[in-house]
DNA sequence: TGGCTGAGTACGGAAATCCAACTCAGTTGG
DNA sequence: CCAACTGAGTTGGATTTCCGTACTCAGCCA
């Protein structure tokens, strides 16, 4: 672990966390709430030693906590849940979601579909400006800092 | 090759194709303008087996374009080059360095800066209506099709 | 003709992954 | 109390991927 590079880039750093195989798919069900090892194994199918490997990176950067559980009339588990910081990553899967819905269809169409809650707005991952205006992508510059 | 996944899961479908080591790196370095082999290699120090497999996929995919060209008194070369399709993943790293820069700070602060072009105005990646307006996070539910 | 450069391919060793079997602790059943 | 069961891993060996270096190949240039 702590495998975080220096890399002053946060796209790279951000990689040393989530970039390893299996780790995206293992938030994927975090999202629909899985939070028992066995259950991240037996729905993906990923090695129990890789498994264990990615859920202690994923607690070691704060994306997953490890809390104690004790169901009544069973021993103490561990149940891996979402902290606020591995929240905020529902925006990357989304975009990467909604990047294969579009350039990788399949026939059937999408299975999942981003919508508000109550209404069934359809929902979309772009940019914002300080308003909470869309900017259009053509209009996104991406400058070094200190520029 | 042809290594996408029938996944019905369109996130498990688009780590298909950018979820290999390397391949998220190598388009950042394009959306800098990076366009040729060597460059891609010298500036990432990527082993050049591993990055003619990853151009490769990502030219199957239609994330990159390979096209001959030739500078005057040059041989004629191989640019890769962000398809339209390939650009629309600019929000993908957007939304990664974006969480880097909050949850994996260094202390000298971010190295690049996403702005509206002209104007100054930050820009954030977050999640839109049909109108453009912003949905908080917590607004969003990802939900089954034909639920 | 021989050298230079860009764009790769080839290859051997290192590392990560996969799969199966095993461990260990607590709990339930007999 | 003893045995079996279950969840949460750990361990060991085969396989695949990755890394680094060396090599090739083609066209231009002197």
């Amino acid at each position: 672990m702590a495998k975080l590079p220096a890399d002053p880039c946060s796209i790279a750093r951000t990689l040393g966390v989530l970039g390893e195989r299996w780790t995206i798919l293992i938030l994927r069900e975090a999202f629909f709430g899985v939070s028992r090892f066995a259950e991240f194994r037996d729905r993906l199918g990923v090695a129990p030693d890789v498994l264990s490997d990615r859920l202690a990176t994923l607690v070691e950067f704060g994306v997953l906590s490890r809390e104690p559980y004790r169901e009544p009339g069973a021993r103490s588990r561990f149940a891996y849940r979402l902290t606020p910081a591995g929240r905020e990553l529902q925006v990357v899967l989304s975009a990467l979601q909604q990047w294969g819905d579009e350039h990788l269809p399949r026939p059937e169409g999408p299975t999942m579909l981003r919508r508000v809650r109550g209404t069934d707005c359809p929902v979309r991952v772009g940019y914002l400006d300080e308003q909470g205006q869309e900017v259009p992508l053509a209009d996104v510059a991406v400058i070094p800092a200190g520029a």
